[in-house]
DNA sequence: ATCACATGTTAACGATGTTCACATCTAATC
DNA sequence: GATTAGATGTGAACATCGTTAACATGTGAT
């Protein structure tokens, strides 16, 4: 039993993952256009054409990334869901509430998340995890049959995310609300969802 | 009256407005990541610095850009409405479905129209042109006095246009009805808007 | 005709994504 | 335990990008 203890001076050893924390920093502080790869390389304290041996290209890493970034919001969605015991719709509400404050406080994420353009959006495992949060908003506000086809949404279903998605987007990356802080942010999303209600009614 | 006809060999004459459609062009075929200074310049015929006499950077084209598609989107807007002589909720149907038919149609200027990072999002003109739409919208589902403050929503209006820009980012650049063509998805937004009415009502 | 100024060009700079030949380490085999 | 194939990281180089500065050319007013 060998147990050489690995050389890490010259091996770095979670190189892809690394990368991946790099994004996130960069993304987190100065936003997605200022992620390079030559910084994430800077930052791990590594060769920039190191980044190729695990990732194809830059937009694979991207693709990662925000692959990484969904599952975290799935994760805010599904604990939101399980702090609160109540109503389909308390449940959609908690939830819809938990994919606004993500986008709100981790706007950078949310912009990597759903940029066709710089990502490959069929790569497997971003596809899986856009099935997942999709499946979770399904669940969220209406018991639905849980294999069912994830790509299949009904009208209403359509409806509960495009609103919320729309306004964390709109929040983001358009002209409303631009003098509010995060709480009263908070509060707007709330009462738009509230008065989404009489729509997911049946 | 000397009316000494202008050598265009040299100087352009409307440079500015030649880089816009150059934009517009590059990204329409190739998508908004492919939009380059100095493809732009080329397309145009011309040098790629000469972008700069009326340009402070690249991000102030694209602010421009993003600018015009705007009002684009608003006159698809506006039309839409004068088109329907009905009732509020028939006005703001087809305002609706006018805004998921741009984006649909228009992948490239819906995605440039919205880009925090890489335009200059309070320019004069952007802002204006973002009041504008805001506008519409307002008006399209409901009559509101007209001098409002158009920053200002209600929770029913950002309701709506929450949805409407929510399911038009989600054909755009989410994972919604990936596999299905131009009329299937109008359908799917026409379902959807219709499924809103009841959140609308008063 | 002159001349201030707006507009376009050329050449160069640093930064970026990417590649390729090479260096270094790991792990399985003999 | 030495050998060796393969995985992982490096260094130098390339084309392309946004941007700048010095220069060239045309326009319009005086």
């Amino acid at each position: 039993m060998s147990m050489k203890k690995p050389d890490h001076s010259y091996h770095h050893g979670h190189l892809a993952e690394s990368f991946l924390d790099a994004v996130d920093e960069i993304a987190t502080q100065f936003g997605i256009e200022a992620v390079t790869l030559r910084a994430c390389a800077k930052r791990v304290g590594v060769s920039p054409s190191s980044a190729f041996r695990h990732y194809a290209d830059k937009r694979a890493l991207l693709t990662a990334f925000a692959t990484r970034a969904i599952n975290q919001l799935a994760d805010a969605m599904e604990q939101a869901k399980q702090e609160v015991q109540g109503t389909d719709m308390e449940a959609f509400h908690a939830v819809g509430l938990a994919y606004v404050t993500f986008a709100l406080d981790r706007p950078a994420f949310f912009r990597a998340m759903w940029r066709e353009e710089t990502i490959y959006s069929h790569d497997e495992r971003y596809v899986a995890a856009a099935d997942r949060l999709a499946g979770y908003l399904k669940e969220g506000f209406v018991s639905t049959i849980r294999d069912e086809d994830p790509h299949a949404f009904s009208a209403t279903e359509l409806l509960a995310w495009s609103s919320v998605h729309g306004l964390a987007s709109l929040f983001v990356d358009g002209p409303v609300a631009r003098d509010r802080n995060r709480e009263e942010r908070i509060a707007i999303a709330d009462a738009m969802l509230r008065g989404l209600a009489p729509a997911l009614d049946r």
